[in-house]
DNA sequence: CTTGACCTTCCATTGTGCTGGAAGGTTCAG
DNA sequence: CTGAACCTTCCAGCACAATGGAAGGTCAAG
């Protein structure tokens, strides 16, 4: 599989592709006769736990140490549990976050749509903010 | 209320303060005769808001849009309520995006922990992975 | 055997969200 | 009156996560 091929696969771009290789995200991968990167299925599993991960907003060395755990043999379990149980805290503390937010906009959405629109009034959509 | 201690009360610097001011997310405040930004207590207020929206993970733009709801009483109710609306389901998306993640890493969490130390194997935690 | 779509590396640039530092004015305690 | 601790503006720089573009190599179709 080239890179164009996964970059397609994935919902990514080439330029991305080779920046996650650079920034350790990707092993740099075999190399055709041609020089080309030659992907196998496996990538398509790790772009997708970098996806997941990118958009409930880790950042790229964030996913890269939990990636790492999967790479090196050498890291002992405990600091490997230790190391997610912080991630797995993080995670919920940002979900709690923002179903906080999510209640705030629900009520002034709620005071939006409520409001006789003849009577539209920042005063009465925002008080609640 | 100066610039100082409007950060200390926020958890926040002077310097950030300056910037959400630049920014549009503060508006220009009242000075006083000496020049000095003199804050009142809706700042904190806003302040707040604008946290909750960053540990969130929504842009400065996105919390912008909402705060300039509020700001500009032109706004007609129901493009407000569809702004809250699409910002709603983002959150939304976001959240379950969140879940999915905090599901693969308590899984891989839990093959850390599940294991015998002494048989620490990279292969093992990550298999799930 | 050329055209177009790929691929390669390398280096510069973008956008977001701050952060630092210079150079100077203000206030207050001792 | 001096010094510390505030405040002001302005401009530079950083980290992160890409993105753009130049300059050139590869390959399959027509």
């Amino acid at each position: 599989m080239r890179i164009g091929e996964l970059a397609e696969a994935t919902g990514t771009t080439t330029k991305t592709l080779r920046f996650y290789e650079e920034a350790g995200l990707l092993p740099p991968t075999h190399r055709a006769s041609n020089g080309y990167r030659d992907y196998g299925a496996d990538a398509v599993t790790r772009l997708d736990f970098i996806r997941r991960g990118r958009a409930a907003g880790l950042t790229l060395a964030q996913i890269r140490e939990v990636i790492d755990i999967r790479d090196t043999g050498q890291t002992p379990c405990s600091h490997v549990h230790d190391l997610l149980t912080i991630r797995l805290t993080d995670i919920d503390r940002q979900i709690a976050d923002l179903r906080e937010l999510r209640a705030t906009v629900a009520r002034l959405r709620h005071e939006a749509g409520r409001a006789d629109p003849a009577a539209c009034d920042a005063e009465d959509v925002c008080r609640y903010l």
